[in-house]
DNA sequence: CTATATTTTTAGACAAAACTAAAAATGTTT
DNA sequence: AAACATTTTTAGTTTTGTCTAAAAATATAG
């Protein structure tokens, strides 16, 4: 498998959750920013190879096969962003370029070691789980700040966009993983958000809480 | 810089350490497994970005650009090696082919924070040495255990051949970095040599001896 | 239910990196 | 120094992954 075939796996794995649908010949192009017609042409190879299904004009989605190797991505690639933050002191928001390019290493060895080294982590720096080598993945509950009621105590348990911009507004706001976070206030205009977390008032926008993911405590 | 280029530069850079002439283009391309005529065209490339001197007919050589790029490389492949042995448990036989695929990886701030994390190590697994981050390369004493006089007592510092097939005979007989050896007789009639490794007796052909370093006490 | 707009696919081209086969240059022998 | 052998380069293909532009299919709107 090559390092191409990987990343489109990848991306078709990651717009497929959630979406039961094919995923379209658009979607993936402009996720990986190349042209819909490069698309088609790779996605007619990995439906040879039997990684995903593929009718013409009526999208994609992966295969067991497909969706079993795009685990084996995602699970590289988490592991690594723990090593990278947990082992070399990378912050949350650094680790994501870096972490694109290990995770085509091709060495099972590599990444079982690399597991038991950190400790067989469960979560990656930004709060997703870590498939097992088995490819299990455990789910937890959570749910999105933007959606939770008011008067509530949460815990800050993920983000949903893990942009860069994004993690340093967070650290700038010294909102991390395991941050205490009520909620006090719902602006009706707009939906932003009184908060208290780390029992200090904040105030923020319905954008960043429907991307910080939350459980109840 | 692509991943070919890089891996050319390695092969020029290791071809040229004790060979002040130029590399012939089948030199090179024994090395890589691959055809004469690929690799004149990759040195054809190389020399347009200025990594390398080329006459046509008069073999290469690297040019300060490109044995800084190579040296880089080198840095990385046994920083990882060194990751490898001591953090992931590998055997120094096992690492050659990951390192290989990790010293690819294109991120600085990785690879200064791998040697910070390794503690600086000035040599690999094998006993090469370790560039530093500007490049500079410890060198160390050492000679082939073949070209030690008799009744000499050295250390073992170093392998010349690091195919697994040696590194398996070695640690089959126990010899490794670090071990003391003795040299007692030279066979006339192969160069076979009768050691003391560890105090104990050890009989070994000429090839053995012709990739061993080791150092006088 | 046509007409128009959008999406997707096809066809053809290109760049990178490899190869084979043939030509050119260099080396080696006598 | 001519003849032969070897090495290196050139010329032309191939494969992979991308692209543009045009054609085909699907979706949307009046």
């Amino acid at each position: 498998m090559t390092y191409s075939e990987e990343n489109y796996l990848k991306v078709i794995y990651h717009l497929s959750t959630g979406n039961s649908k094919g995923i379209t010949t658009n979607a993936i192009a402009n996720e990986m920013e190349s042209k819909p017609s490069s698309v088609t042409d790779m996605v007619k190879k990995l439906a040879e190879k039997e990684l995903v299904a593929y009718k013409k004009y009526q999208g994609v989605s992966l295969t067991e096969k497909g969706r079993q190797h795009a685990v084996m991505i995602v699970r590289k690639h988490r592991l690594w962003e723990v090593f990278l933050v947990e082992k070399l002191d990378f912050s949350w928001d650094e680790v994501h370029d870096v972490a694109e390019q290990l995770e085509h290493i091709k060495s099972e060895k590599l990444i079982d070691k690399l597991d038991e080294f950190l400790d067989f982590p469960t979560e990656d720096p930004h709060g997703d789980p870590i498939p097992d080598r088995n490819g299990k993945i455990a789910k937890m509950e959570k749910q999105l700040l933007s959606e939770t009621s008011l008067n509530t105590k949460v815990i800050c348990v993920g983000v949903k966009d893990s942009s860069s911009s994004f993690l340093q507004y967070l650290d700038k706001q010294q909102i991390a993983l395991g941050s205490a976070i009520e909620i006090i206030s719902r602006e009706h205009f707009d939906q932003s958000l009184s908060l208290k977390v780390n029992d200090k008032p904040l105030s923020v926008s319905n954008k960043i809480a429907a991307n910080l993911f939350v459980k109840p405590l």
